[in-house]
DNA sequence: CAAGTCTGTCACCAAGCTGTAACAGATCGG
DNA sequence: CCGATCTGTTACAGCTTGGTGACAGACTTG
């Protein structure tokens, strides 16, 4: 589902314009008219991105933004301006307030939406995630590499998020229908016995190593990972 | 330690504004508020690279920049044009004085440190990074060089960058939109596909050496650079 | 300005991955 | 021991993904 976005904007002939928009986009879109407004929607949910018209009918573009930064909840909201043409001023206001980015009206909706792409891109790359160690396989998210000892191994694509998943909550039991879930997508249409083969394919990889005994089958409930011996 | 950047803008708010900035992003900064000053800073020490506005007092940006092109000693210093405007002529015109680079106001911090980092990456003789080194593979920014043992590479602009970002980020698996963000730049409508078409082309003229195996394609995922062996 | 270079896009092909079905084997309760 | 379930294994057709060469236009460079 796409970002939860704020779109502040006192004209509602440009908010709708831009609401429509974003909508088509794939984003999901909230609306306020005032910076007032947008201060009580941002303590309801907090919102992934917020586009801020710097003029605004009692508290300014630019006095939310600098209320925003001094808050640590909303720190490091990203915070995209709508300007309009303009010069020295918007500057000024530009660099104090840590806009991520400007946008100059009038714009088009496919600048828009490519300007937010990049700013959620750029605030959230995906945290870092740590790599996992489990009964002497190691697995590593960031270079995307499985390793057991020296040696390497070579997963498909659905075998790797399968074998992240179930490294990342090991020990427990997981049924077909929660692993389809967690690894497919919650959306996805797919037959529960397809898990098993590629359980199978996981397996067959992992047994090069001897590892394949890690994954345990546990008799009509699912399948597990775990480090002890089976039984 | 970072680039020494002289800033030349008379407006005392947007000077400091800028100035913050800059000394957060981990640059030195020097001020002058006037084309006169500038010169005597130059003088007494040479930038990294000068923050030149437009319109100034007295000597106006464009002069300055006239003249330090007719000296030797500052005939390669790089510069950066900040302008109000943001017409074609303008640019023409700027271009002419020879300034390496447009920042029209308003414009975010990232986007003017991206633009410093950009320039300083292209024309900056001593304010560069360190040359980096993988399986074999050297690449050295200052010199715009890349080298296999004895055997030097010829590279175009984009591979050289590409492979520049993937020698300054081994191991990791970068996604094309991230490789996109990165090497290309944010704001830059281009398909994910071309990077497909440029990390071929590097690949090609890395094979004269047999470096090519070090870029590995993670499939579904996108590529990555790496020493190991690609398994 | 002319030759050459660099870039982004596309169409096509090869390779790899995926989901299913079908069958075989295993396990369980009685 | 038997039937009923559940799981393992295999083969395969269809789909997705990445590699490749060609090409037009933009940009450099002499």
């Amino acid at each position: 589902m796409g970002a939860d976005i704020l779109v502040v904007e006192d004209e509602p002939a440009i908010q709708d314009l831009v609401a429509v928009n974003l909508l088509r986009a794939g984003y999901q879109v909230r609306k306020a008219f005032s910076a007032e407004e947008a201060q009580l929607e941002i303590k309801a949910t907090l919102p992934d991105l917020i586009l801020l018209d710097w003029m605004l009918p009692g508290m300014s573009g630019i006095d939310l933004a600098r209320r925003l930064r001094l808050e640590p909840r909303t720190r490091d909201l990203p915070i995209i301006m709508l300007t309009a043409r303009s010069g020295e001023v918007d500057k000024v206001v530009g660099l104090e307030t840590g806009a991520d980015d400007f946008v100059t009206k009038p714009f088009s909706p496919r600048e828009l939406t490519a300007r937010i792409q990049a700013v959620l891109r750029r605030r959230a790359p995906h945290a870092a995630e740590e790599a996992s160690c489990v009964g002497g396989l190691q697995l590593d998210p960031r270079t995307h590499r499985v390793s057991a000892g020296a040696a390497e191994l070579k997963l498909g694509p659905t075998e790797f998020r399968l074998l992240h998943f179930l490294m990342t909550h090991p020990e427990r039991v997981h049924s077909r229908v929660q692993l389809l879930d967690q690894v497919w997508g919650d959306h996805v249409f797919v037959e529960e016995r397809t898990v098993d083969v590629h359980i199978r394919r996981l397996r067959a990889t992992l047994a090069q190593t001897g590892h394949d005994t890690l994954i345990q089958t546990v008799r009509g409930n699912g399948y597990r990972l775990s480090a002890k011996p089976k039984n």
